[in-house]
DNA sequence: ATCATCTGCGACATTGATGTCTCACATGAT
DNA sequence: ATCATGTGAGACATCAATGTCGCAGATGAT
């Protein structure tokens, strides 16, 4: 691993706990001078942007090693369902590990990171309409809304395991179970 | 409105759409110059503070008109899931309106602030408990889960809303049914 | 008319984070 | 031994946001 990277994620680590910290803290978490952070990177911003491009490289293998694409255009339920419950789990582990860069606004302001986002969602709404299509999921809700409720859930996700609410190994079943099956009692 | 009120509302708007907005950009908010803003709060603490209690009084109300101690005590399935439905469907509003105060971390730092959450989330929780036990929610999920579950489903609603993803009038629907029966098809 | 109060305006001071630079030291390859 | 490279330490400059102050004008109550 290059200092590069290991500057990165030791500076998501410490901004999954406090969001605002310096470039100072950042420095100190990575273990190394302020004056060799700032060689390795101009400002705040592009190490912002550094940790979102490796959120989205995270993203992006959980979408491909689930199989989205295909699974979406296979049109087969059972396996739309299956691949949506993969992708799920997947993305509980991605939210608690990259926590920062989900909540974060600054990200919006790089348009190469807002241009593969939106690849990246179209992608997952694209898993959601042929859900919806093969009757896995209903279909009269909006994809988008689909896809914010994913967002959200997730939020609530890494809210959980931040505050210790929820053990690790529970929180896929709640994700998943509370997505497709909601938290109310079967009538 | 006093002016002080004035102030905060405006803020509050500046700021659910840019939630770093200067002290500048607020007091032009308001149509008030920078000293004005000054001499109501003494620093962006005291504002964003204010703003915070705002949140929490909504909130308070909330919880208050759609009677949450009464129908958790009352212990009746059919009470407590009206008044469940009832709650979400203004909780969508307040966040709608508040979103800036369900994000921001900031406001952690304020002891009263933290004190009155944990107070009005309480209610919530007891609520949720009831629910579960009256056989309203399925009891197999940890309490906490359900209300981080119903607060991240809160930031999609609002994020639906800045979007434009989804119509005012249909968020109230999407957010209960999600939260009840999940997403997924009947089978 | 007078007084109290609030406000806009603009100048100024402060502050914390940020970015830059230099120099000395450590490491490792040749 | 020498050289190239990367680093720590600390001084320094900069900058944007923040907070303070004084003065003059507006408003409104008496």
């Amino acid at each position: 691993m290059t200092s590069r990277e290991q500057i990165v994620t030791a500076a998501l680590r410490r901004l999954n706990e406090e969001p605002n910290a310096s470039m100072a803290a950042l420095a100190e978490a990575a273990g190394v001078s302020r004056a060799t952070l700032h060689r390795h990177f101009a400002g705040r911003q592009e190490l912002t942007v550094a940790i979102g491009r490796l959120a989205q490289e995270r993203w992006e293998r959980a979408l491909d090693e689930a199989g989205v694409d295909e699974a979406a255009a296979s049109g087969d339920p059972a396996r739309i369902e299956a691949t949506l419950r993969d992708l799920l789990a997947t993305l509980a582990d991605v939210a608690h590990e990259y926590g920062y860069a989900l909540t974060e606004h600054g990200l919006e302001s790089d348009p190469e990171l807002v241009a593969r986002f939106e690849r990246l969602e179209a992608r997952e709404l694209a898993l959601y309409g042929a859900a919806q299509r093969a009757g896995v999921l209903r279909d009269d809700m909006p994809v988008r809304w689909v896809s914010n409720a994913v967002y959200g859930l997730l939020i609530g996700v890494r809210d959980s395991l931040r505050w210790g609410d929820v053990a690790r190994r529970d929180v896929t079943r709640l994700l998943v179970e509370t997505f497709l099956t909601g938290t109310g009692a079967r009538a």
